[in-house]
This record gives structure tokens, C-alpha cells and sequence, in this order.
DNA sequence: CAGTGAGCGAGCTTCCGCTTGACTT
């Protein structure tokens, strides 16, 4: 209460704009007369969001955590009445008995119940799912706050507002198709494939993904080409490059090859084979070369922003060799611990709080000249980002730096902070200046052409460098250097080198480059992603080898099965489109058993799961992944099950 | 006669998303 005083004496109580406030004021002043030893009972999801909102709150606030969902669909059972509008059956979680319980007790003292859940679609079903278990007969106002900060709680006890049942509409909908979807699915999966395989909207388009790759792997055809390299000599300085073209044809590299043929592509380009290259270097060395072109080009480079779930997974898998749930593992303890911010997340969004520390850590450690006049705002451009917490970060109004924290944490808690505090002062800092330079070198036949790039100011790159998954591609903080020359300037060649190569198929995802595409389809969510990674390997249908991911044979049965009898389910596009559904059902735009009918029962010429659920299954060739010849010429079939 | 293995039938598997401990390996 002394709190919400506070609170009120910074806002103009006089303005008339906002009456309804100081309706509220006298309200919550009743209370205090009204029964001294009644509180206001807020439940949020997260016991640590718990205890940070008990050090902003008096006593007069009971703050207690739901723990997640508390309710959910039977586990052993559909619990979806089809035929009446997809009504599903609630049952309370095993696991959350106490919870409840407690809950329920600590209503009866209450005043007033606020429902402070995440501001998202599962957040507002969680609200709604407690006021169906706890059937308040208190007042219930809804509280939503993106950050814990005296401001935000503030603005949110200002504007509590009712459940929004077309946000929990669209949730509903989403666990039903979900479950249909899933269970259904998965049980085809048993009578035609194997027992105990799985399906699902989120799992068997990753498998997917994976076998697909794997497949075009297979079909890969390696094909050669050649390159030639020179040294060349500027006024004492060497400096390398590389054969862009001869007689008016640029020569071929890796990409322009087909990936199933290894032949070229494309017609004007030269290919060069061994002994074409051989005989282009002799002829070569006996040319006089000049600089025919030099293009200098000023470049900025800004910086990444800072990290969300995937991100954060993707250089934690890159940078420390960890997996997708020990980099969750880890994050769930620093943020525990009050190290980082909440660590499952879709947001780029920093707090002003955030974007305070950042700047007076930036301007402390690095000076003013790494500062940019304004705060930088990233917007996301993630597909279905919710945004219902901020960007991972180190937490607080200063940030601990890493060397402060190092003696209190264990080496890759340490290190993943570490990560954490780099990437969030980087995108607070100004862009990095480039000045790249394109050197072509020509005897009036053949044109070489060499790369510079100089980093005239490092900017963010100081602090924060991204890693890679390809490793074709260079890091953003590599120079090369060219020495200073002129156009029309002779320069002499001091060695050409035939250099012999092979096309390369796609690599194989990893967990990191899996999550990243997953995340770019709209596929998953941040409190899922490590969890898939650990269900498709436990589950058999992947195998992560030096963190490459293999498809198994169980994989490419079911991927083989679900595209030819639920084609629609496994097509990303669809998988995708989904999401665009459901957030119009939150927007009230639709209704969510009309989407299910749709989905179930089919919308004019598409068939809905129901027929894909009834059409006949070849059970035989549902088994079979391959048919192989034996000496005899006699076909053996390679099946699964048992 | 004891031990092995074929054959049969019953019972079970499964989704995604939100949150932590309480378990085992």
C-alpha cells in the first residue's frame, strides 16, 4: 500500500482525464478500513517473478505463482467431444494439487484477486483457467505488465482490464488442433508403422526438415572445378587474388554447379579443369600485368540485437559446444540466481531500465566515442513474435560485468553470462565503420581481383563477434589488407597457383541452424525449442553426431507416411499459416470452432484431418523404407517394426 | 525332465506449451 502511495503522489491526481484513478485510490484506501488484515491476492506464472514483485509491493499483496498451466486436456484420453463444437474436458494438473490448494486458501483473505499472468496467448488461458478452478466470488481484474519496473507495475494496476476470451479462444484452439492433430496422428502412426511413434504440428515438420536435407544430400553429385590464385607485387607489398575472368567469361565457383548433376549451370561461365588451368597459369606468367580498376566504398555495419531464446541458443551451441537444453538449463539458473532476465523470450525489445545500464556500462568501459546519440530500437522481424517478456539480459539497473560475477558462478554459467553482457552492451553500441576496397588486376585478357577490408572504427565489433555455422562465409570482424595502389600502376606477378576443388552438399543441420529455421517458419516456441531438440533425438528419429543431426530410419518411415496419407500436415507453408489463424481468432476475427471445423471436417475442395484420418493405409508399404537387389537380382525390401 | 522358443493375446504408446522441482542415471 505504501507503495501504491508513492506511486500516486508522482501522478497528477488533478487530472481530470484520468478520474477513474482516483476511483480506484479510494477503493483500495476502503480496504484498509474495511478489514485490516485482507490483502490483494496476485498470481503470476513464475515463483521468481513472484519473489522480484514482493520487493516492489508491500504487504498488503500476497504475490503466489500458478507454476505454468494448471490445467490441461486428460492425458490418456482425447478429451476433445468432436461432434460438440470440439468442446474440450479440463483436468486439473496431478502435479499442481499443492498449488491449488494453496491458492485456494490464501483467496479466502483476499480482497481482490489480480491475475498478473504472462501477456500472451498462453498467458491469458492460464488467467482464465484460474478463475475456472477457483471460482472467485472476490472481485478479479486482469494485470499486465511487459516488465518489473515501479513504472510498468504502476501503468498496469492503472489500466486492469477483463480476461480477453478471444485471446483464450485462440488458445483453446490451439491446444485442441494440437491434440487432434497429435493424438490421432501418432495412433495411424502405431497400426501402419510401429508402436510407440509420435506425431505432432510441431515435431514432424523438424523431422522433416531434417530428412529432407538428408535426402538432397543423397542425391548430391560432386563435381570438380578449378581456381587459379596469384601473388602479386605493389612497390614491395604482396597481396593475394583470385581469377574473376577470362576473355569477357567469369569463371566458375562452387554455387554455380548443379547440385544432383555436378555439371555447370550456367552457360557463359568458364569452368576451368586441370589442364585448362594448367595452361592458363603458363600463359599467365609470361603476361605484364596493371591495376585496371580500383573501387573504394565506405561501409557500415550494425549491430546484431540482443538475444531472445534462439539466438541465444544458436551462439551457445556455436560459442560453447553446449546443447539446446543445457544452454536452457544454465540460462534458468543465472536467472534464478537474479543474473539474467527472463530467459524464454521472443522479444528484442530492451527496457528503458536495460537501455540505461547498457549505455553507462558502454560509456564507463568504452568511452563516449562508442555511443550513439539515441538509445537503438530494434523491431522484430520475427514471424508470430508475442513479446510478452523483454530481450535476454543481465538483469538489474547496472549490470554486473562478467568479471564481477566470475568468482561467483560455475565456468559455463560464467561463460553464458558472460555472452549474455557482451551481446547486450554490442547492440547498444555504435555500428561499425568498414572501408572496402575492390582491386582488379588485368593483362588486357584476363582480369584477377582482390578483396580489402579495413575496420576503420570496431564499433560493437569490439565487444561482440557472431559465430558461424558455414564455413564458407567469413566472420564480420576479419580484415584483409591491400596495400595502397593506383589504377594504371604495373604491378609484377610473383606466383600463380592451379588450386583443385569439389562442389559440397548442404551440410546437415545442427541443433543451432534447426531452432533458427524452426524459429524463421513460425514453427515452435521459445519454451519448446530445446525441448523438441531432446524429443526427436530421444525418440529415435534423429542422431546428433559431432553436432550434426542424422535422420534414422524410423524418420524417413514417418516422414515417408505423413506426406503421402496428411501431405497438408508435414507442409511447412500450412504449418505456418496456422499461426496467421489464430491470431485472427484472437482479434475476434474468427471463431475458434469454426477454425477447428475448417480444420476437422474440411473447407470446400481441401479435406479436413477427418477424411486424411479415414482414407485406406498400405500398411506394407507403409513399412517399407527402401527396396534394395541382392546378387540374384532378387528385390529385398528394407522394413521396420517388428 | 529341464530348458528353450514359437505363438498368442492383453495392454500400452501419443500432442504442444507454460512453469519448476523431484526424481533417477
Amino acid at each position: 500500500m505504501e507503495f501504491y502511495h508513492s506511486l500516486k503522489a508522482q501522478n497528477n491526481i488533478f487530472n481530470i482525464t484520468r478520474i477513474y484513478l482516483l476511483y480506484t485510490f479510494i477503493l483500495d484506501v476502503s480496504f484498509i478500513y474495511m478489514a485490516a488484515d485482507s490483502t490483494n491476492l496476485i498470481i503470476v506464472e513464475s515463483p521468481s517473478k513472484a519473489r522480484t514483485l514482493k520487493r516492489y509491493l508491500g504487504d498488503n499483496y500476497q504475490i503466489e505463482a500458478s507454476v505454468g498451466h494448471i490445467r490441461d486436456l486428460p492425458k490418456s484420453d482425447l478429451g476433445v467431444d468432436i461432434e460438440n463444437n470440439f468442446k474440450p474436458t479440463y483436468v486439473a494438473a496431478e502435479d499442481k494439487a499443492k498449488v491449488i490448494s494453496q491458492l485456494k486458501k490464501l483467496m479466502k483473505n483476499a480482497a481482490t484477486l489480480y491475475l498478473a499472468t504472462d501477456p500472451d496467448r498462453e498467458g491469458e488461458a492460464i488467467a482464465w483457467h484460474l478463475t475456472e478452478i477457483l471460482n472467485p466470488s472476490i472481485p478479479v481484474k486482469r494485470l499486465v505488465f511487459h516488465e518489473i519496473t515501479k513504472k510498468a507495475i504502476q501503468e498496469s494496476f492503472d489500466h486492469t482490464r477483463d480476461i480477453d476470451k478471444s485471446l483464450v479462444g485462440a488458445q483453446e484452439a490451439r491446444r485442441i488442433l494440437d491434440r487432434l492433430w497429435g493424438y490421432q496422428v501418432s495412433q495411424k502412426l502405431w497400426y501402419n508403422v510401429k508402436g510407440g511413434l509420435s506425431a505432432g504440428r510441431v515435431q514432424s515438420p523438424s523431422i522433416k526438415i531434417v530428412v529432407d536435407r538428408e535426402k538432397e544430400r543423397a542425391k548430391f553429385k560432386e563435381g570438380e572445378y578449378w581456381s587459379i590464385t596469384a601473388q602479386f607485387d605493389s612497390k614491395g607489398n604482396n597481396f593475394e587474388s583470385r581469377l574473376k575472368e577470362v576473355e569477357s567469361h567469369k569463371i566458375a565457383i562452387g554455387k554455380d554447379f548443379g547440385k544432383e548433376t555436378g555439371v555447370l549451370t550456367k552457360s557463359d561461365l568458364l569452368a576451368l579443369d586441370e589442364s585448362r588451368a594448367t595452361k592458363l597459369v603458363e600463359a599467365f606468367s609470361k603476361s605484364s600485368w596493371l591495376v585496371s580498376k580500383i573501387e573504394q566504398k565506405p561501409a557500415t555495419q550494425n549491430p546484431y540485437p540482443p538475444f531472445i531464446t534462439s539466438t541465444l541458443q544458436q551462439e551457445g551451441i556455436r560459442k560453447l559446444k553446449m546443447s539446446s537444453q543445457q544452454v536452457m538449463r544454465t540460462a534458468q539458473h543465472l536467472y534464478e540466481e537474479g543474473y539474467i532476465t527472463y530467459m524464454r523470450t521472443d522479444s528484442i525489445s530492451l527496457s528503458s531500465e536495460a537501455l540505461n545500464a547498457s549505455r553507462n556500462a558502454i560509456k564507463k568501459l568504452y568511452g563516449t566515442e562508442f555511443l550513439p546519440d539515441k538509445p537503438r530500437v530494434f523491431k522484430s522481424k520475427v514471424k508470430n513474435a508475442q513479446e510478452a517478456h523483454e530481450a535476454i539480459r543481465p538483469a538489474g539497473s547496472t549490470f554486473q560485468s562478467p568479471k564481477d560475477v566470475q568468482g561467483n558462478l560455475k565456468e559455463l554459467e560464467w561463460k553464458l553470462y558472460d555472452l549474455i553482457w557482451k551481446r547486450t552492451l554490442a547492440s547498444q553500441m555504435k555500428s561499425a565503420k568498414l572501408l572496402k576496397t575492390n582491386v582488379e588486376i588485368s593483362d588486357g585478357n584476363a582480369i584477377f581481383d582482390a578483396k580489402g577490408k579495413v575496420i576503420e572504427f570496431p564499433g560493437f565489433l569490439k565487444v561482440y563477434v557472431e559465430d558461424i555455422d558455414d564455413p564458407g562465409k567469413e566472420k564480420d570482424d576479419k580484415e584483409s589488407l591491400l596495400p595502397p595502389m593506383n589504377e594504371g600502376e604495373s604491378v609484377s606477378a610473383t606466383e600463380f597457383t592451379p588450386n583443385q576443388h569439389f562442389t559440397k552438399p548442404s551440410p546437415r543441420y545442427t541443433e543451432a541452424s534447426l531452432v533458427k529455421e524452426l524459429e524463421e517458419l513460425g514453427i515452435g516456441r521459445p519454451s519448446t525449442y530445446a525441448a523438441i531438440m531432446g524429443n526427436i533425438q530421444q525418440r529415435g528419429y534423429v542422431r546428433k553426431v559431432k553436432g550434426a543431426l542424422i535422420p534414422t530410419f524410423t524418420a524417413y518411415a514417418v516422414v515417408q507416411f505423413l506426406e503421402r496419407y496428411f501431405t497438408d500436415m508435414v507442409n511447412l507453408q500450412y504449418t505456418a499459416s496456422l499461426e496467421d489463424t489464430l491470431d485472427a481468432i484472437s482479434r475476434s476475427e474468427m471463431k475458434s470452432d469454426e477454425f477447428l471445423g475448417y480444420f476437422y471436417f474440411g473447407q470446400n475442395s481441401t479435406p479436413g484431418l477427418q477424411a486424411l484420418l479415414d482414407s485406406e493405409f498400405d500398411k506394407d508399404q507403409s513399412r517399407t523404407i527402401m527396396e534394395l537387389k541382392d546378387e540374384n537380382d532378387e528385390t529385398i525390401a528394407v522394413k521396420i517394426g517388428r
